[in-house]
DNA sequence: TATATTTGTACCCTAATGGGTATAAAATGA
DNA sequence: TCATTTTATACCCATTAGGGTACAAATATA
């Protein structure tokens, strides 16, 4: 699961709405929707900001291929 | 493992000075010392070119806390 | 259907990333 | 010890991320 719908499976399930989840991330509206979008070029503390309401932070993973579950 | 250890301890096993991993990711040598220290800021698209040379990807994992191994 | 809510895209602006490079410091080895 | 390699810090500069905002598009609900 990439980061993007990571995110906004998260969201969803705590039944947030972006503006809400910004808020409490403390990040913009236009940050949530370019992380839920995919945007490659986010900066690392900004999404750390968002993946810690979820218990979570950037980390290395290994390299998913498209046939993965 | 944050993701500076992570890449210097795969640096270090394959045997790469930080110019020679900058120049296989394709990225400065600065964002490798930069990544390697720790720096919060950086951008994901540039971190990910470094990992996947590890075969790894940027993705959220559980937040650890410091008694972990 | 119409209405309300949520999400996506475009604009301007400031601050800071990342590249390159030079130099100092630290680590490694003979 | 000294020489070599590796790593850390500081500088200038172009590019751009991210904030705010407004409006369009999409989705959900009655």
């Amino acid at each position: 699961m990439n980061l993007a719908d990571f995110v906004k499976d998260k969201r969803k399930r705590v039944k947030l709405t972006q503006p809400e989840l910004a808020e409490k991330a403390g990040v913009g509206l236009r940050f949530i929707r370019e992380l839920e979008q995919g945007k490659q070029t986010l900066r690392l503390d900004k999404v750390n900001q968002v993946l810690q309401l979820f218990g979570c932070e950037v980390g290395a993973v290994p390299h998913t291929t498209k046939t993965d579950t």
